[in-house]
DNA sequence: ACCTGAACACCGTTCAAGT
DNA sequence: ACCTGAACACCGTTCAAGT
């Protein structure tokens, strides 16, 4: 079915990411700052094939982090198998905030392709393993039964945007207001 | 000291907020889709004169929502009046998420003034007021001390994010997470 | 002192021509 | 089948000329 590509197609794609990725650690991956044709310049391709490989921005973000959110999605089966659910849920935004932290980038690719189907047909689909992670939250009882993956990734978009010098004094607080506001409701004051 | 303006540029202020407030409407406070040059163009003012009176797109939203600001800054006081603390912020919050549903751009309008100091002369700070709920909140033991207004304000700029025809099953759902996770930990799971 | 609007700058996107 | 890069489109910003 999937027709055979030209050698130098692949190696153009290759090099657009590269190139992608070498702009994005200049700036601690300021996903706004990242000029298009500055990409395509650097990775010495056309701005037309930059476009026919990545038809977004997102697209290309989507594949320059890639390999981190393969992991992040690899990461929560063992998790799961080794600590109760809510723990697992910690333990596993904490590895994503350390991956921000170095890569803020992934941040905005996880924004990116949660609201479009970026991965749809991959096998790494990150919304659903944040699901996963819910799901076994509410089985539970731990988290509360009416948030889903959509909600936590939109309260994730804090932390895509905290000053980058003001990371590690507020990334590690949103995500414990997260964490702890996930649980059920607690009796409320009257 | 301050120089009596001239009364056609005072006019013609009002005519550009005016002119952005009806764009905005149109869009449901998309602020993003807000174009500046049809802005004055619907305003019938040359572009050099929005960028006179507004140099940032910041600027103008900040005084397009400007009343709305001002009644959530007065609306603490008489809430922490008449409430306890945390219940005091609920209710703050409601009115915000309140505005919001109608004029998604208030967010947009927190968001941008709380990063940059464009009410900083004003006497309606809307960190400060923030900053106040948080404070009595802590005194009273209700509220986690880690917290300040600027976590919660990049926490709340979920709700910015928010697709339009999901505001109304969300909003409610990450304001909760929100309130809740700000209160002091519970033990968390070993 | 303030306004106008053409001109400029910047970037993302397209497409005719080339290999 | 894929690539190039000039051309186009879109907008925000500036500034010389005007009142």
């Amino acid at each position: 079915m999937s027709r055979e590509r030209r050698s130098d197609a692949v190696a153009n794609r290759d090099r657009i990411v590269e190139a992608a990725r070498a702009e994005l650690s200049r700036s601690n991956g300021a996903v706004d700052d990242l000029k298009l044709h500055l990409v395509a310049k650097a990775a010495g391709v056309g701005q037309g094939t930059l476009y026919r490989h990545f038809p977004t921005r997102e697209h290309l973000l989507a594949e320059v982090y890639r390999h981190e959110l393969t992991e992040l999605v690899d990461a929560v089966a063992p998790l799961l198998a080794e600590h109760p659910p809510l723990r697992a849920l910690t333990g596993w935004l904490d590895r994503l905030v350390e991956y921000a932290r170095v890569k803020r980038g992934v941040m905005a690719a996880i924004e990116a392709s949660a609201w479009q189907d970026l991965y749809a047909g991959q096998h790494h689909r990150l919304d659903e393993a944040l699901e996963l992670l819910l799901d076994r939250g509410k089985a539970a009882g731990e988290v509360r039964e009416e948030v889903d993956a959509a909600d936590v990734i939109l309260l994730l978009g804090a932390l895509s945007r905290i000053p980058g010098p003001e990371w590690d004094k507020r990334a590690p607080t949103v995500v414990t207001v997260i964490v702890d506001g996930l649980r059920p409701s607690r009796a409320r004051p009257s």
